[in-house]
DNA sequence: ATTCATTTGTTGCAATTGCAACTTTTTAAT
DNA sequence: ATTAAAAAGTTGCAATTGCAACAAATGAAT
């Protein structure tokens, strides 16, 4: 996976900080980080650790947005709910975070240098990433069984690893969470795919006969 | 919304064409686009009108994966389902389609031209907004009942067009595909929620009591 | 080694949903 | 104006799902 300063030297990096006013901050669990954000302008990325977004509503229940990890950008022009009032951006662990100034990437007539646009196409690498990632799981959230989006998702995993034995690269528990199902009732799916011979299963190793 | 060739003279947007090995190519209704893309490297752009994604099964089912208007972009690098071999992309309507190099954006070292920085900042723009929109869908399909993503997307709605009272951008048919969810249950708990007085809706046009 | 926390697994039950098969209304096209 | 085609709306029913309340197993921390 490509690093936002990825083929950038480490005085060039500090060029392009001073530029997008950018700073990589280090944060420690259970912080909240937006109170380290320029409100409207800047977006964050992920170095290292991770991150949950979530919402506070006006009858005080809390919903998990997303969580996100490595290489994960969040920001107002991302998340256009994540800048509102009602929203918190909490480090689940030891975190490190770059925080660059969007406007200099829309304003920055000047810059004509190579590693302005290296950067660029660096930044455009993650974001077609995560366009990747956020479309592969409309995908499975759009099926609408759980069956379905259990199979959807096994066969993504059996295309990136190129095998029809997969590994889950998380929980269980995670799992539900990510395809948004109860999680009691995805385990009794599992069960029945088991029962019917559509796949063999033991902890986060599959097997898939279809 | 802003456009791909937003401030740019007809002259450098030329060049850029020929940078980017583009095309701009009109379709007629009905078309398969595929066989017009470069397989690997090019994105797709949609100037006017619509197309949809689908996917053919194993067993030959067709699944409908997007359907996209004007701006939204498509290509390998972001669906990557898309370009494998069971996969269609059609037109709606008449519709016009920008296509570029995506290779010649990475690897375009000679170009330090206003134009050039331009078109990137114009792309990342789009891409910026199409992330948002995609985050919009994601946060409705998490939800677990009809009646939560109904009311989640109406909020979106409402905060976008800054009113209680607001105007649905498509039919109830396609709001049904949206949140993926059946049609006739989606109008069934439109019904629940009028009885109970949480929302008044008249075709279109929907106002908020909560 | 023991404690605590997390994850996994199970099951009954009520609520929600999808599906099918309709009718009615609205919109578009000639 | 008439016809055709979408869209909207209705309802019964079976299947799926979420929820709650557990027990068992695994993993991490001291």
């Amino acid at each position: 996976m490509k690093n936002l300063f990825e083929n950038i030297s480490p005085k060039n990096k500090e060029k392009l900080f001073k530029i997008f006013r950018a700073s990589t901050v280090k944060f420690t669990k259970g912080l909240n980080i937006i109170d380290y954000m320029d409100r409207t302008n800047s977006i964050g990325i992920i170095d290292s650790g991770s991150i949950d977004i979530i919402q506070t509503d006006y009858d005080g229940n809390e919903t998990l947005i997303d969580e996100l990890s490595t290489n994960d950008i969040f920001g107002s022009t991302i998340y256009s709910i994540v800048l509102s009032d009602e929203c918190t951006i909490v480090t689940n662990e030891n975190t490190i975070v770059t925080f660059i100034d969007y406007r200099e990437i829309e304003n920055a007539e000047f810059i004509k240098s190579d590693f302005y646009i290296t950067f660029v196409q660096n930044l455009l690498t993650i974001i077609f990433e995560q366009m990747s990632l956020k479309n592969k799981r409309i995908d499975i959230l759009t099926k609408k069984t759980i069956r379905n989006k259990l199979l959807t998702y096994f066969k993504q995993l059996s295309k990136e690893q190129g095998s029809k034995s997969i590994t889950l690269p998380f929980s269980l528990s995670y799992l539900a969470k990510f395809i948004s199902v109860d999680r009691s009732a995805m385990i009794r799916e599992l069960k029945y795919l088991k029962e019917e011979g559509m796949i063999d299963q033991k902890a986060k190793k599959i097997r898939l006969y279809y």
